[in-house]
DNA sequence: CACAATTAGATTGCGCACAATAGAAAAGAT
DNA sequence: ATCTTTTCTATTGTGCGCAATCTAATTGTG
């Protein structure tokens, strides 16, 4: 009668953080084939989900969706807006935001991006119902972890 | 009588990738200033977790349990190295080969590390056994999505 | 109005991730 | 035993993420 049978917390196989971890970069390996094809990286097609739903945002109202910041989307930007994607332009009325807006090419890379969530919806085994049933956990467990971060 | 009602699958609050992805995030984020203390990241954590389990691996063996491959591993295993958490040797069965093993810094820090998972478990407001539920559904998935792409 | 405090982005530096490539060693085939 | 193929690690280059710092613009206060 073992008294500490396999749930030692520090075994690798007991960690919710590291099924996150991996679970997170089986995603990106399984999208990246399919977000070539649109020319865009897995933080690039999470930015143009944003800016799909609501065009003309600056730069904060994008990062507070993705919970990232400027050091990590003024760079991911400028190079979307090589691509062609989207334009940057320094708002008028608050000097100190730079509105993110839809290119024509970028609206119109909608329709082809509705291939990516139906491969994965394919490939995962999962009814949309359980699908839904987890994100609505890992959004609980998420906002729990951020919110212990501001005590 | 809506036709397309909230369930638009590319829409952000929709997709599980996301998710997935942001609760990755703020695992580290709320990790962070635990490992600080251990003079560890997220990534060394793990590599820790697979040699507190089993020590004197080759990379190879590091490698596909966090589903990491040589290019994140060896710059990795360097700083952790350097840190005098770990030493590199090259096996001499097998020259190809290079073994990691603790440090006896390495080794005692596994009991500091005991904090990590239960200031978690603390803040996820989730009882052990939804998280282990959790967990294995997130293998499960991450394992359809690796399996996938193997075709 | 002047002036401190706040806010929005940009920049720098470091550490992952991963594709692509290279090189050395081992295993397999003839 | 030679030659091919495979395996293991290292290297290079690109793109995130994030802490820390900076600058400029706006807001708040007296």
């Amino acid at each position: 009668m073992a008294r500490k049978p396999a749930v030692d917390p520090l075994l690798l196989g007991n960690q919710i953080c590291f099924a996150v971890y991996s679970t997170a970069h089986a995603f990106n390996r399984f999208y990246k084939p399919l977000l070539d094809k649109l020319g865009l990286t897995y933080p690039q097609y999470l930015v143009m989900m944003v800016l799909w739903e609501r065009d003309g945002v600056p730069v904060k109202d994008i990062g507070e969706k993705l919970f990232l910041d400027s050091g990590t989307l003024t760079p991911l930007l400028k190079r979307m807006e090589a691509t062609g994607l989207i334009k940057r332009t320094r708002s008028t009325q608050d000097e100190r935001q730079v509105l993110i807006a839809l290119t024509p090419h970028g609206h119109a890379l909608r329709e082809k991006a509705r291939a990516v969530p139906e491969a994965m919806l394919a490939s995962s085994a999962c009814s949309v119902g359980e699908l839904f049933a987890m994100k609505n956990e890992l959004e609980a467990l998420r906002d729990k972890l951020n919110a212990a971060l501001g005590e």
